[in-house]
DNA sequence: TTGTGTTTTACGACCTCC
DNA sequence: GGAGGTCGTAAAACACAA
């Protein structure tokens, strides 16, 4: 909301929103049946299609998190999921001009899941943390004990997102770093996580990044000229710190040009 | 195994905009 | 006033060296 104020605020950190949000612009869309999407849009992810990991049923892995924060009342005693885990009324489907690139040869939509081990499914328990995707790393296990029986006053309470939840998010703020109102409805549902939990997380990763990118900067500072590494984002368009900076964690998949192309009138 | 540093969720305070 | 933004912070989860 108000992403124009928020871009002009930040404009050192964002010099130009990849997708304005009032756009609407969704990046793959969830609830689009068919074809499956996906150039390596992001390379990084190895192959990895943003496309909803099993296109029917809505969120059927066992959820390893305890109750959605954003159902308090239902914390505090068992509850339902949070109202946005429910599909149904996401009738949108992609934007007129929103157009799925084409899939990848090979196994297709499947592929998250395959790698991933499915939606859900809880990472390699001895899985080192040294791999390209180091935030996928994160062991699920742990959050499934202790999430129950913990209250907002009595225990600090923090559930650990899957590394499902955690790559979906993380492809869509590599699509844009914030959401829509409807983005964050479909990634809630899709994800059973509640759209506070989105848009928390949206909030997190990217105070994150500006995080990150304030310590590169200060790296390039104390480094003379001469040792300044190339910036990766070579768009003459854009100004600012080079997008890599703005996600080191893939920073590959920001040397190419994106395949969505940004409307017209959004650009500067 | 343990101590320590880092990362990840989650919140509150405060701000801007409509 | 409500929504969502940043900023700062707490605490759990985690990685890793000793």
């Amino acid at each position: 909301m108000y992403v124009g104020y928020v871009l002009d605020k930040d404009s050192p950190v964002y010099p130009g929103p990849a997708r304005p949000a009032s756009l609407g612009l969704g990046p793959p869309a969830y609830a689009t049946p068919g074809p499956a999407p996906a150039p390596p849009q992001y390379p990084d992810f190895a192959g990895y299609t943003h496309v909803e990991p099993a296109p029917a049923p809505p969120p059927t892995w066992p959820a390893p998190f305890p109750a959605p924060k954003d159902d308090w009342a239902a914390a505090y005693g068992p509850g339902p999921a949070a109202p946005a885990a429910s599909p149904a009324p996401l009738a949108f489907g992609p934007p007129p001009d929103f157009s799925p690139v084409p899939a990848p040869p090979g196994p297709g939509p499947g592929l998250l899941a395959q790698s991933l081990g499915g939606p859900g499914a809880p990472s390699s328990p001895g899985a080192q943390r040294r791999t390209p995707y180091e935030w996928m790393r994160r062991s699920v296990a742990s959050a499934g004990g202790s999430g129950s029986g913990k209250t907002r006053t009595k225990d600090k309470y923090r559930v650990v997102y899957t590394d499902h939840q955690r790559l979906e998010l993380e492809k869509e703020f590599h699509y844009s770093r914030y959401i829509t109102i409807r983005r964050k409805s479909e990634l809630a549902a899709n994800l059973g996580l509640t759209e506070r939990q989105v848009k928390i997380w949206f909030q997190n990763r990217r105070a994150k990044e500006r995080k990150v990118n304030k310590k590169k900067q200060q790296q390039q500072q104390q480094l003379p000229p001469s040792q300044l590494p190339l910036p990766l984002d070579d768009n003459p368009t854009s100004s600012g710190p080079p997008l890599a900076s703005l996600c080191p964690t893939n920073a590959g998949l920001l040397g190419t040009p994106s395949p969505v192309p940004v409307k017209e009138e959004f650009l500067p």
